[in-house]
DNA sequence: TTGTATGCGTTATCAA
DNA sequence: TTGATAACGCATACAA
């Protein structure tokens, strides 16, 4: 007899519990076979034939035996996990780029988990380091990054710590971290996107064009604002500062800082802003203050958030390839090779909230 | 020495990584202690007085150990894992309420993961087997359950099952399993929330009130069309078989349906929909038709998902209490003691989208 | 405080 | 085909 009798032995646990009601070795004993014998019948492993195998097969059933994967994950066998990380969960933004990459890593009979940080860089750090425990395979980390210098070392410091379990990193949404070619990167066209933007409204007409949103501090905030740069470039536009209004990224706020905006400057065309979010509560603004949408004013959002073409009148907006990343993110974690770093191109999307400029 | 020596002989595995570059021997080795102390400096459970203690850290900070909590979760210590099972990611439904669980279960130092079925019944019995094999801890099962009988049963064979590896069920946003009392139910009031909204429209002089969705096979269509039959039951209107718009959840599928119907039914005023989605799809066709709202016709949403306020008109809806649910969910899962069963009430929400009816 | 020995549940190896 | 035995990496009871 290999192990203890009395099964009253296992008692309740602050962790995870210690084992089922049954084990390997109890279903073998009740079959009247070798445990690992048992094993390979419940791995499927073995012809089938023998009496034996039915035994196995009837003494799990009736001891309800559900395989230990820790276990099994110790032996090097059983599934992998792929970890979605991002700042937070509600909105459809991350919500496709999950769904997609989801669908291709389970499809692949992986599990996979999704965690959020909250923003915040010490919760983030402790989940990557729970990750690298848990053995996952790999870790999606997604959206926008801090530009800060000591952030990019943070997370180059992940991709050390997964390596050493050997568990792999693919940023998302994100630009690559400088001088580590070797962590995966998969991001999309954030200056492209407002660019375009930008010139659309350069087209039809509008010179005073506001930006609306952060311009600095993280990724996303700076690719997308030095678009509008480029944009204005273009032009032959000097950029007016006093055009910059700077909210954080809530309907809410946003409408808020518009409606101080407003008063002191009548001669504003157009609002670029930096996500369908943003450009929401501007709209809330705009209509508030008797303003209409294109006739006034036009409004530009980031991102094709489901609902927005729905709106009145419909959004116009850079379309962000979320399902293509996901898609793409979720190949690569279940095996398929990859360059190291690739960005995705935008699509600029016209609906009802631009027209032309008011003379 | 009790392991091997050569490191290389761990090899590519098709599994999770068998073991990381060093492990707790290694560190005690380097560090000229037992493994024994290694463990216990490792885990904070040495007073960090002795020199050897300054050692340990160092020999670990030196491999670059990363503790195996695969390992450590067989011995019954380390964190447990919260399970999120919904049919769908996207959609900001359930990622309110997957976010508020996440925020109460992180928060405990457990850990959160959200998992998909695609609304495929085989594939969540995989996904629940294979979460009991990994020794979740909690599994949410959330979302509309279909109301067939071997669907009852297969999901009170789900809790079987995880009781079996000590894991607990807690159902959310779907009934109670009858005769089982024993597993956790969380739900909200679908059938009073209807019921409100079609008194809401008696009260504004409607009578011809359409009903558009599904009305039987999953839980959440059933209950809340109950609502709809009760509301009209209140107001001793018998109900009318040809005001029933069946769609699928989705604007377009909804879209189609009503433009549809719309020829043959214009003594319709005001539509109940299953949901806001459906409420969406809805508004377009009713205004492709010509028809505006609410002076023609008036639309009734539920859910309340977040940018509906922001529609023109802003879409009256009943508000469900997503983060509520998630709360008392994660709650539940951490240990908190619970009653078994509860419905959450709903709020009816009164907004742009309805008016009183046309004479 | 530290070390020794053992168990956790599984799979792999190798001999029968 | 089957079985005994040895890993896997960690924690802990017990002895020193």
């Amino acid at each position: 007899m290999s192990t203890t009798e009395s099964p009253e032995r296992r008692g309740a646990s602050p962790g995870p519990e210690r084992s089922g009601k049954a084990n390997l070795v109890d279903v073998a004993r009740l079959a009247r076979v070798s445990p690992a014998t048992a094993s390979r019948v419940l791995a499927g492993r073995s012809k089938g034939k023998a009496a034996s195998h039915d035994r196995v097969l009837a003494a799990a059933e009736e001891l309800g035996y559900v395989v230990n994967g820790l276990a099994r994950s110790m032996m090097g066998v059983g599934r992998r996990s792929v970890a979605f990380v991002s700042a937070v969960m509600v909105g459809p933004t991350f919500a496709t780029m999950a769904a997609a990459a989801e669908q291709v890593v389970t499809e692949d009979g992986h599990l996979f988990m999704l965690c959020t940080t909250h923003g915040d860089t010490e919760r983030e750090r402790a989940l990557i380091e729970s990750l690298a425990e848990q053995r996952v395979g790999t870790v999606l980390l997604v959206g926008s990054a801090s530009t800060a210098e000591q952030d990019e070392q943070r997370v180059a410091s992940y991709a050390d710590s997964l390596g050493r379990v050997g568990a792999q990193l693919i940023l998302c949404g994100r630009p690559p971290v400088a001088h580590r070619p070797d962590i995966a990167n998969i991001d999309y066209d954030h200056t492209g996107g407002v660019r375009s933007a930008v010139e659309h409204l350069l087209g039809l007409g509008h010179r005073r064009i506001a930006y609306v949103g952060m311009t600095a501090g993280m990724s996303t905030e700076e690719q997308r604002f030095r678009g509008y740069r480029a944009g204005l470039d273009g032009g032959a536009i000097e950029i007016d500062e006093a055009l910059l209004v700077p909210t954080e990224n809530d309907p809410d706020a946003a409408a808020t800082a518009i409606a101080a905006f407003l008063p002191e400057h009548p001669d504003v065309t157009a609002f670029v802003c930096h996500t369908d979010h943003i450009a929401i509560g501007a709209g809330r603004s705009l209509r508030a203050a008797g303003l209409s949408v294109p006739e006034h004013v036009s409004v530009i959002g980031f991102d094709d958030t489901p609902l927005v073409a729905d709106l009145t009148p419909a959004l116009t907006t850079v379309h962000a390839p979320f399902r293509e990343v996901g898609d793409l993110a979720g190949r690569i974690a279940i095996g398929e090779p990859f360059g190291g770093s690739v960005v995705l191109p935008v699509e600029f999307i016209v609906r009802g909230s631009t027209g032309p400029a008011p003379r």
